[in-house]
RNA sequence: GCGCCCGUAGCUCAGCUGGAUAGAGCAACGGACUUCUAAUCCGUAGGCCGGGGGUUCGAAUCCCUCCGGGCGCACCA
């Protein structure tokens, strides 16, 4: 419909600057809807913007464009009028409008995507936590929204691989063999006190218990260099799989899981470090590198950051940065047009120093982005719920689950701004009821699955014969809903925001359950009746497709 | 001290690539079930869009500044 409007006053447009011959008045029309519905259906504020160049007032410019759209506005408006400052208010035609209600049925489950990404090949790497705990509720924000940002990019047409970047080396993971290790002793009585900054949580004691029941007491004779890789490795495989599950469980399945030991630190067999060698080799090579103070920096000054940084340690080991240059420079290799990243927020200060290494190599940092996730504090009876990692007390992401379900917290966690803080309400989103938004959205789809059950019975099909029995202020409100969403879709994906999605899904709802109030769908007038059936079925399309971005199920009944 | 995010209705938040009289949900109050699902709908009430300045036809939106909250600023990851 938009497009319609931009079409003819493009055409309008076109014809005034041959009338005129006035050469440059190209301009791109932005459609846009107005608050007030005695404003018209759209509207459009080109005549405001191109004044100037024809050198008229507003408001004579957009009587021109009025004078000079082309035919084609016969079929389309019943009202063309100027308002405000040089608004141009367009009333359409309810038929014209609901008409459009057979691109969504033509699409089905297409309808919303779109080509926008013409097959570009985008990487989003999300979660990528430490395997050396449980997910907690911000992980938890993280993969769903990074999952939503994947779902919405490759519905938008571009070509998405979804990626965990396992930081499986260096001295978090190594604190987590040794924490594990200490646990294992204390089952043969040889205690040991954990190391201040160890891993305090009860699962590092069920890890330990696990080794025990495998290898008995065999790791005891090992050195404790040996035995605490062992644990580490064991460990590692274990929480790996404990997150794996977690995600699943949500719904979040990665195309890769990319380990930082194998392809960062070098491959098994290979000698540690080659990539890291690499890189620094090739940083050094474009002379970015300087020796100080016994260790080798970066000199990310000389790319706008606020200070240099380390990148091998003064006792020759290298920093997480290293690698981390080594594995963006990797996305680059792989032939990824598009790198997004999807970080907690305390991570903000990272993205300034990988943009300038990433500059400092030649590479194009446009084509890499963060979205960055604010923290989500637990509530319940309106107080944080108190958390604290360290003493291995918080409540992990499948408490949060198995306590609300997959749908729910997929909702809560998508529905704000990711750049928003958020309060997870457990109390609320424990309430099956009227105050939880998610119910609202997936009650409107089981609604209209009711619906047809109800037509079944009766015998009614939906039709498109009829559709201009269609014309309820209500049904057209409705209808001019549904056809925003392609639109919607392709903001969230632009903007990397699923909660516009979510939002859009609330309203859509609403002007359902509107309508359902209203309007009686199944009626003893068969020909009303077939068109309502088609046009539900339509709002069915856009809240499943929509549902299904988000990862959120649309259920037959509730 | 420097940097990023946030400040909008009692609460939680949309709106921020500038548009017309600023929105939603919850909470409060009053109504609607013999009906395709009341997990719904209708109505009432609720606001110096943190303060101040600037930019322009027009500012919640852009710029400056101040105040308040969160998070960063390692030879940790």
């Amino acid at each position: 419909m938009k497009e319609d409007i931009q079409r003819v006053v493009s055409q309008s447009i076109e014809n005034i600057s041959k009338t005129l011959d006035i050469a440059d008045l190209a301009v791109v029309v932005e459609v846009g809807i107005p608050k007030r519905k005695d404003f018209g259906d759209f509207s459009v504020n080109t005549a405001m913007v191109i004044a100037n160049k024809i050198g008229k007032k507003p408001r004579e410019v957009a009587e021109l464009i009025i004078e000079n759209l082309p035919v084609e506005k016969e079929q389309l408006f019943k009202k063309v009028e100027i308002a405000g400052a040089g608004f141009i208010n367009f009333h359409v035609k309810e038929e014209a409008i609901v008409n459009k209600l057979r691109e969504i049925e033509e699409n089905g489950e297409r309808f919303g995507t779109s080509d926008l990404g013409k097959g570009e090949r985008v990487l989003v790497e999300f979660v990528s936590a430490n395997p050396t705990g449980f997910l907690h509720i911000g992980h938890a924000r993280n993969a769903v929204v990074g999952d939503a940002v994947s779902r919405i990019l490759d519905a938008s047409g571009y070509d998405v691989v979804k990626e965990f970047y396992i930081n499986d080396s260096g001295r978090q993971m190594n604190l987590l063999g040794e924490s594990v290790l200490i646990r294992y002793k204390e089952l043969f009585e040889q205690n040991q006190d954990l190391p201040e900054d160890g891993y305090k949580g009860e699962y590092v004691k069920d890890i330990a218990s696990q080794i025990k029941a495998e290898k008995g007491d065999s790791l005891l004779e090992d050195s404790s260099e040996q035995a605490s890789e062992y644990c580490k490795e064991f460990a590692e495989a274990v929480l790996l799989d404990e997150i794996k599950k977690d995600l699943a469980d949500i719904n979040i399945f990665f195309d890769e899981w990319y380990s930082e030991k194998e392809n960062i630190r070098g491959a098994v067999g290979e000698s540690d470090g080659s990539k890291l060698d690499q890189i620094k080799d090739l940083l050094n090579s474009k002379g970015v590198l300087e020796q100080r103070e016994g260790a080798l920096w970066f000199k990310a000054t000389e790319f706008g950051d606020a200070q240099d940084w380390v990148l091998i340690k003064s006792d020759g080991s290298p920093t997480y940065f290293l690698a981390d240059i080594a594995y963006h420079y990797d996305k680059f290799k792989r032939g990824f047009k598009s790198i997004i990243n999807v970080w907690g927020a305390d991570h903000h200060g990272h993205v300034s120093r990988l943009k300038a290494a990433l500059r400092s190599l030649g590479l194009d940092d446009s084509r890499f982005s963060v979205v960055l996730i604010q923290f989500v504090r637990l509530m319940r009876q309106g107080k944080e719920v108190a958390m604290s990692k360290r003493a291995g007390t918080y409540v992990t992401m499948r408490d949060v689950v198995d306590e609300v379900g997959s749908d729910v917290t997929r909702f809560f966690l998508l529905m704000r701004s990711s750049e928003s803080h958020l309060d997870f309400d457990l109390d609320l989103a424990k309430k099956e009821s009227s105050e939880n938004p998610v119910y609202y959205i997936q009650y409107a789809h089981a609604r209209i699955r009711s619906i047809f059950r109800k037509a079944g019975e009766t015998g009614i099909v939906e039709s498109k014969e009829h559709l201009e029995l269609l014309k309820a202020p209500e049904e057209i409100e409705l209808v001019k809903k549904l056809l925003l969403f392609p639109e919607v879709v392709e903001d969230s994906a632009q903007a990397r925001a699923p909660h516009k999605l979510a939002y859009y899904l609330q309203e859509v709802a609403s002007e359902f359950h509107v309508y359902y109030n209203k309007c009686r769908v199944v009626d003893d007038d068969r020909q009303m009746s077939g068109a309502r059936l088609y046009l539900i079925s339509c709002v069915q399309t856009v809240l499943s497709n929509g549902l299904k971005l988000l990862g959120i199920s649309a259920p037959e009944r509730m």
